[in-house]
RNA sequence: UCCUCGGUAGCUCAAUGGUAGAGCGUCCGGCUGUUAACCGGAUGGUUGCAGGUUCGAGUCCUGCCCGGGGAGCCA
C-alpha cells in the first residue's frame, strides 16, 4: 500500500467543516477521493470527509518524486486515504477557501472498479440503482444533513413543549384509516398484521397518560402513488396533546414548523448554498400563519377557474393553487366531515364539519401536516365506527378511552420528507430520505 | 390501477427501413495552480426480452419485462 512522507508522529484529526479552526496548523484528514485533476508537476487531490470537500496540492519536492505524482494522479476515485498537510488560507481553492499542503499520504484501500458515479448528469434510474454511494455525493449530503437538523430540532421543540417521546408499535392488528393502504403480513397463529400507517391511536392512549406526548416513527402505505411527493414507507411525527382544543393545536403546529425552519436557516447556511436554496421564501416563514376554512378554499379555486364544488377534496393542483395565494404556509381548516377520518371532532356549530387543519407548504410542495381535535364522547365515536364499517373488536382498546377519563383532546402528524424536500427545494421526496422506498423500488 | 414518455458503449445521448456514432469515463503520453482542468493517442456494442413483417429492422407491428413523469389517494 502507497504510505509517502508518514511520521509516527500524531497529528490532530481534523473534520473538513472546521478547517479554518486549523489555519496554519498541520492535521491530518481521514477521508476519500472524491475528485483529482493534475498538471505534471502539482497534482490536485478532492478529499471528502463527510463532513466537506477540500482541495489537497501535492507538489514535486524532496517527498514526493515524480513516480509518487504519477501514482496520486492515477488513483481511483473514492481510494481511502489518511492525509497530512499544513492548512492555508488560498483564494484559488474551491469549496472552502482552504486548503491542504499534503506533506505524507497513506493509501487505505484503492477500488478495484471503477466508481460508477461520474462528475456529470446522470438518469433518475442509475442514481437510484447506486443509491447506495449516491449518498457519498454533495448534494445528498447537504439534503440528509438538513433533514438531521429538521428531526433534531423537531425533538428540541417539543421537548421544550413538555412532550414525552413515545414509540408506538409498527406492527398492528388493525386499519388506523382505510383498509385499502395497508401492507399485510402472517403473524403466527393470531392471523394477519399489518404495518403502521401511524401512530397517531396509541398517541390518543399515551396522552392520557402523560398528557403531552409525541413519536417520530415510519409509517407505511401501499398506495399505488408515483409522484414526487409519494413514498411506500417515511416518517412522520405526530404530537397529541390532552386537554388541546382546535386553536391550542393550529399554534402548535405553526410554531413547531416556524422553529424548525428557523433552525435550519441558522446551522444549516452551507447545506442550503450547496443546494442553491433561495432563502428569502423561508425567512419569511414566521408566526402567524394565514388560516382559511375550507369552505374559502373553494371560493378562492372556483375564482381561479377550478372546476371544483363544495365536498369534493383538493388534490395537489389545488393546493399549490392555494399556496400561491399566500407567502408562508397556510392552514386549511374546517373540511366537511364527509371527506375526513372517523375520529375527527364535528365543529359545534356546523355538525357537517370537522374540527381539523391541513397545512400547505409553499412553492407547491403540497400538504405537510394534518391534523385535527379528536371525538372524545363515546357514543358519537361508536357511530362514527359503524358510519365507516370498522371493525368494533379492534377498536374497543381505543374506545376504552372514552370509558375512562375522556377528554377533549388534539395533534397532528408532520410529514418529515415532505417537510426536508421544501425547505431544501428539492426536486423529488425520495432524496430526502437515505433509502426510499417506492411503488417500483425496494433495491437498494 | 389508469394516462404518458422512454430502454442503443461503463455513463449521457445521436443514427430517413440500407456499413451502429459522438461526448464523457477508462488506459497511455504531455503540462507547476487546476476548478466537471486542458492537449494528443488508444479502448469501447447480444441496440431490454420474445416473436412477426421485409431482400434488409436500433428504426415498422404484437406481446412481455424494466424504468421516468403525472392522475386518483394521501403526509
Amino acid at each position: 500500500m502507497f504510505e509517502k512522507g508518514w511520521t509516527s508522529r500524531a497529528f490532530p484529526w481534523a473534520s473538513i467543516e472546521s478547517i479554518d479552526w486549523w489555519d496554519g496548523k498541520e492535521v491530518e484528514l481521514r477521508g476519500w477521493l472524491a475528485n483529482r485533476r493534475s498538471s505534471g508537476k502539482i497534482v490536485f487531490l478532492i478529499i471528502r470527509d463527510g463532513t466537506g470537500f477540500i482541495q489537497a496540492t501535492v507538489a514535486l519536492n524532496e517527498t514526493f518524486s515524480r513516480e509518487d505524482l504519477k501514482f496520486l494522479e492515477r488513483l481511483p476515485f473514492e481510494s481511502a486515504l489518511l492525509v497530512r498537510g499544513r492548512v492555508k488560507r488560498e483564494p484559488r481553492a474551491p469549496f472552502c477557501g482552504y486548503e491542504l499542503e499534503v506533506q505524507g499520504v497513506r493509501v487505505l484501500s484503492i477500488p478495484q472498479e471503477e466508481y460508477p458515479i461520474q462528475k456529470k448528469e446522470h438518469s433518475v434510474e442509475f442514481l437510484m440503482e447506486h443509491r447506495h454511494l449516491w449518498l457519498r455525493s454533495r448534494k445528498q449530503n447537504a439534503i440528509l444533513r438538513v433533514r438531521n437538523a429538521v428531526i433534531m430540532g423537531i425533538h428540541e421543540f417539543l421537548q421544550k413543549e413538555g412532550f414525552i417521546l413515545i414509540d408506538p408499535p409498527i406492527l398492528t392488528p388493525a386499519a388506523c384509516e382505510g383498509t385499502t393502504t395497508l401492507f399485510e403480513l402472517d403473524y403466527f397463529d393470531l392471523g394477519k398484521a399489518y404495518l403502521s400507517q401511524s401512530g397517531q391511536l396509541y398517541m390518543e392512549a399515551a396522552c392520557m397518560a402523560f398528557g403531552r406526548v409525541y413519536c417520530l416513527a415510519p409509517a407505511f402505505r401501499a398506495e399505488k402513488s408515483k409522484t414526487r411527493r409519494h413514498l411506500t414507507e417515511f416518517w412522520m411525527v405526530e404530537p397529541e396533546a390532552a386537554f388541546f382544543t382546535f386553536e391550542d393545536n393550529v399554534k402548535l403546529q405553526e410554531q413547531l414548523v416556524s422553529f424548525i425552519v428557523q433552525k435550519v436557516l441558522a446551522e444549516c447556511s452551507r447545506e442550503l448554498e450547496v443546494l442553491e436554496r433561495d432563502i428569502k421564501p423561508l425567512e419569511r416563514v414566521v408566526p402567524p400563519f394565514p388560516r382559511i376554512s375550507y369552505s374559502e378554499a373553494i371560493e378562492i379555486l372556483q375564482r381561479k377557474g377550478f372546476s371544483i364544488q363544495w365536498g369534493d377534496d383538493l388534490g395537489g393542483d389545488e393546493e399549490t393553487a392555494i399556496s400561491e395565494e399566500f407567502d408562508r404556509p397556510v392552514f386549511i381548516h374546517h373540511y366537511p366531515k364527509a371527506i375526513k377520518a372517523f375520529y375527527m371532532q364535528p365543529d359545534p356549530e356546523n355538525p357537517d364539519l370537522v374540527l381539523n387543519d391541513d397545512l400547505i407548504a409553499p412553492e407547491g410542495y403540497g400538504e405537510i401536516i394534518g391534523g385535527s381535535e379528536r371525538i372524545y364522547d363515546l357514543d358519537l365515536l361508536e357511530e362514527r365506527l359503524r358510519e365507516h364499517n370498522l371493525p368494533r373488536e379492534a377498536f374497543e382498546w381505543y374506545l376504552d378511552l372514552r370509558r375512562f377519563g375522556t377528554c377533549p383532546h388534539s395533534g397532528f402528524g408532520l410529514g418529515i420528507e415532505r417537510t426536508v424536500a421544501w425547505i431544501c427545494g428539492a426536486h423529488h421526496i425520495r432524496e430526502t430520505i437515505p433509502f426510499p422506498r417506492q411503488i417500483y423500488r425496494i433495491y437498494p
